[in-house]
DNA sequence: TTTAGGG
DNA sequence: CCCTAAA
């Protein structure tokens, strides 16, 4: 049987048995429960300015002491705020707060194949937990703290500084500092989002390669693992799930879009590997971001939409047995989609019409008429995007999964082989021949589910995203899926070390951020971390609804997404050290990853924090933001408006830049 | 392109 | 979130 054959049993069977057969799609959206930690690199930007300066710049220092002394004015109440711990502080603590379930793709898309993921239990997207440690307010059962590296100077405004000699006590609260907006010393609040979107291994207990005997049914039915999280984030809170492909999209009533011809937020053409890696519109990623990406650049990033093609790679999960042959006993094909190809000799010189007497591959099977068995247990579905009301039934989530799934899959689709992360192209090739009957190639094998490219959509694809549309080319995928090679993962947060299954604390919501890399991770737990399934780049894409959308070609409203306990405790810390005014700046700073949020978003949220902090918490909607943290919206509101009419009544004298 | 605000 | 005037 040629490896034609094969994708075009898997394509059909997932197409026809799409109704009753789907193995339980492994939604991104619930936590991974494993608690984890993470480090975070943080890495300055290199175009920022030297800290001290940008202390002055801010207006920090006090007018009247220009060119004298300098005197900074102390904002009452700040500093003492700042370090203690706040009695609402453990209930904000990232580790409880911030979980979400919205959680994006991660998983982009090479099936996992082999018990060996289900064993490590994989997760990767990733929650962004705002973390403040060092010199700054460490929160509680966060994660822990790291330290400052740098000069030492790392709260400008605690510590006392010595300006020309003398020993100027500072006394603003160090998170308005002014200093530099990248500060550089200190380590930018880092958040850590881990990914709980992890592709929560369908039931069943690891199954042993060779093991053809699936443990677990996998239903007819999606089963939707929430979690915990969940409920910390409230269930006052429409729970999403998302996975990488589709993305449905709740409001009001049911209403599921599909995704497929929506549009993207153009990402950035530019971006490096690791960085396409990270999750699209999902990261959100408070960190420094690496140098690699020039801030030029980034002012560019996002602002123009451009349809991305659509690659969904959906990640098609090998049984657990993978693949195993025929010798083998034969699995009481409960769950997941099996598929069998046979391959021997005759079909190979069948199927190429050619000799198929390959070279050295003598092996015992190759006599023999050898089946390859696949069992897929589970595949991803790209991206899905599910928003439902808190008092939705739990069979209207089934129902609306199930929507989205089949619109997803009845939009025509292609079966995709990788094996060692590269694409089989040639559909001609026997199983053999591609090497794909060899057991110890089990482990490389894997599966994308590509959109159909008959579709409307593909003209409409940029190639804004090499990764997105050359899939096939992508090397990376081996990486991913490859045991023995566990490359690292590249997330676009070249900072971020990799946590390996992080972190149940942080919830779904990882939309943003998220992503790990494992760049100063190296110690990692190659063996269980690094499943690979970043994000991809896919950005969640809103779908349009498959029923023809008038206004096809009007420009959709971007979807909705809410700003998670995370995300905003990325915002306020921003905000605390950067100050109004300067969106842009905290977008790269805090949101640098995160493409769906632009600085207007930033702009605007911030907006409506001041306007939360200030109504009574019975007033408030949505997913409820920590009083402490809204505490310290405005208290930075308060500073930052002070300084701002402090610089427009006395403009900074450039004495300030006494350095 | 960014900011700043109103819608 | 969108839309836009200003800068």
């Amino acid at each position: 049987m040629g490896a034609f054959d094969l994708l075009a049993t898997v394509a059909g069977r997932l197409l026809s048995e799409r109704h009753n057969s789907l193995t339980p799609c492994n939604i991104t959206g619930t936590s991974n429960p494993t608690a984890g930690k993470e480090i975070i690199k943080l890495e300055h930007f290199k175009d920022e300015k030297p800290f001290k300066a940008e202390t002055f710049d801010q207006g920090s220092c006090d007018e009247s002491t220009l060119g004298s002394d300098i005197v900074i004015q102390r904002q009452g109440g700040y500093a003492s705020k700042e370090h203690s711990q706040t009695p609402n502080a453990t209930r904000s603590s990232p580790a409880s707060a911030i979980v979400k379930s919205e959680k994006k793709d991660s998983f982009a898309g090479e099936s996992i194949i082999s018990s060996t993921w289900a064993e490590r239990g994989y997760s990767l997207g990733t929650n962004t937990i705002p973390k403040k440690c060092g010199t700054q307010r460490c929160i509680p059962g966060s994660m822990e703290s790291y330290e400052y590296e740098g000069d030492g100077i790392n709260t400008p405004l605690q510590a006392e500084w010595l300006i020309s000699g003398k020993v100027i006590e500072r006394n603003a609260p160090d998170m308005y500092s002014s200093e530099d907006p990248m500060d550089l010393d200190t380590k930018p609040p880092a958040l850590i989002s881990s990914d709980s979107s992890a592709e929560v291994p369908s039931c069943r207990d690891r199954v042993p390669y060779n093991s053809s005997v699936p443990k677990c049914g996998d239903g007819m039915e999606f089963s939707v693992y929430r979690d915990d999280d969940e409920h910390s984030s409230g269930c006052t809170h429409p729970s999403t799930v998302t996975t990488n492909a589709c993305r449905a999209q709740h409001i009001g009533d049911r209403r599921v879009r599909k995704l497929l011809t929506s549009k993207y937020w153009k990402g950035d053409p530019t971006m490096s590997k690791d960085r396409q890696l990270a999750n699209t519109d999902v990261e959100m990623k408070p960190i420094f971001r690496s140098r690699r990406m020039p801030c030029r650049r980034l002012r560019t990033q996002r602002s123009s939409f451009k349809r991305k093609k659509l690659f969904e790679r959906c990640s098609i999960s090998a049984s657990d047995g993978g693949i195993f042959r025929d010798d083998i006993t034969n699995p009481p094909a409960k769950s997941g989609i099996k598929l069998e190809a046979s391959d021997s000799p005759a079909t190979l010189r069948g199927a190429n019409g050619a000799s198929s007497s390959t070279t050295g591959e003598k092996s015992s099977y190759e006599s023999g008429d050898y089946h390859v068995k696949f069992s897929i247990k589970s595949f991803k579905v790209p991206e899905l995007f599910i928003e439902l009301p808190e008092n939705a039934t739990v069979g209207s989530l089934k129902r609306t999964v199930l929507d989205a799934v089949t619109a997803f899959l009845g939009g025509g689709l292609r079966v995709g082989v990788l094996l060692q992360g590269k694409k089989v192209r040639d559909d001609s090739k026997t199983l053999r021949q591609a090497n794909i009957a060899r057991a110890e190639k089990l482990d490389n094998l894997g599966f994308t589910l590509e959109p159909n490219p008959r579709p409307a959509t593909a003209p409409l694809t940029s190639p804004d995203d090499p990764h997105l549309l050359h899939p096939d080319d992508a090397p990376e995928p081996l990486a991913r899926i490859a045991p023995e090679k566990p490359a690292p993962y590249q997330g676009a947060s070249d900072a971020t070390p990799q946590p390996v299954l992080t972190s149940a604390a942080n919830g779904p919501e990882s939309d943003r951020d998220s992503v790990h890399s494992p760049a100063d991770a190296p110690s990692l737990d190659r063996t269980r971390a690094l499943v690979p399934v970043p994000q991809m780049n896919v950005e969640a894409l809103p779908v349009v609804p498959l029923r023809k959308s008038r206004r096809s070609e009007m420009v959709q409203r971007r979807i909705r997404r809410p700003f998670s306990v995370a995300e905003v405790e990325a915002l306020v810390q921003a905000v605390e050290k950067l100050g109004t005014g300067r969106w842009r700046d905290v977008k790269l700073r805090a949101f640098d990853d995160a493409k769906h949020r632009t600085y207007v978003d930033l702009k605007d949220k911030w907006k409506t924090l001041v306007h939360t902090a200030r109504i009574s918490p019975q007033q408030r909607r949505g997913e409820p933001v920590p009083q402490e943290l809204l505490d310290r919206v405005l208290s930075a509101h308060a500073y930052w408006s002070q300084q701002q009419a402090k610089l427009q009544v006395k403009p900074p004298a450039q004495t300030c830049l006494l350095f």
